[in-house]
DNA sequence: TAGACTAATTATAGATATTCTAAAGTAAGA
DNA sequence: TCTTACTTTAGAATATCTATAATTAGTCTA
């Protein structure tokens, strides 16, 4: 993991008048080591280990103490529970239909906000753009059945 | 509505061997005539009247079995339940972040999943592109507050 | 460093959305 | 009409996430 954003992230936490404890710390490198975008679930039992009395809750706090911070996204898809993603540059998801797997994939930003607000009388700030489809490992197992 | 569309979904699902059951029929019709992109919970109270027998399980069973068939599109959102779409058409949405109204966004499809799939490895077959802003309507409610 | 103040964590209960189960009902073909 | 398999119903079960209250732990000040 790049050592440098969990020290910048926990410095725009201290910034905002947030504390750093150790659970806050352990969920944030988890965050930030992973590229997985990992639910809340998966987080707490990640952590549950090196921290047998963590509560759900914690996690779930934190994961809105650092949302509103501005360090992750919470990213909702067709299942039923919301994923993190650590990484706020502007990009897109891939996601693959058969084992839920999302993949970044960089691309610059498509310019049709103007076209959106037009054709429809809001004013637009923000898009959403996913892919759908098999990743690598799915399209491989489909194959060999 | 447009009744042939309700006659053409009708048809859709008795070839894939789906009998039509008054509650069906209901839901089907609402969802066709519907703009709104309703929840499962919004479709059940609005066939309470006529259904007051209704369970809850029968709209969410019969979403799935319109959705199996390609009637209908489930859109999911940051808010906890999903809605649904009966226009399966290529189409954008844009929402308005302070009261929820999804509106429709016609504009020719973006081509870019070809390139989203050489640039990951995976085999894209769909997409999704929201606009996220503000709707006319709460527009105009902040600029009078 | 001691004490006080405030924020964070924990455990638990609660809210909401969706699914499951088993029994009873019903559409549609023979 | 009869039969059979699919549907519906009601209610329980599950899952995710939030709220609450009590306890714990940082951090600030003297």
């Amino acid at each position: 993991m790049d050592k440098n954003r969990l020290t910048g992230a926990i410095e725009t936490l201290k910034e905002s008048g947030v504390r750093m404890t150790p659970q806050r710390h352990a969920i944030l490198q988890y965050l930030l080591s992973s590229m997985e975008h990992p639910t809340a679930d998966e987080i707490y039992k990640a952590l549950e280990a090196n921290f047998p009395n963590m509560s759900v809750a914690t996690v779930y706090n934190n994961l809105r103490v650092f949302k509103d911070a501005g360090l992750i996204r919470e990213l909702t898809y067709g299942d039923a529970s919301s994923r993190f993603d650590a990484n706020v540059e502007d990009h897109y998801h891939v996601i693959c239909q058969t084992c839920g797997k999302i993949t970044d994939f960089d691309y610059a930003p498509i310019d049709l906000e103007h076209r959106a607000a037009e054709g429809t009388g809001y004013t637009v700030d923000s898009h959403r753009l996913e892919f759908y489809g098999t990743c690598p490992a799915c399209q491989h197992y489909k194959k060999i059945q």
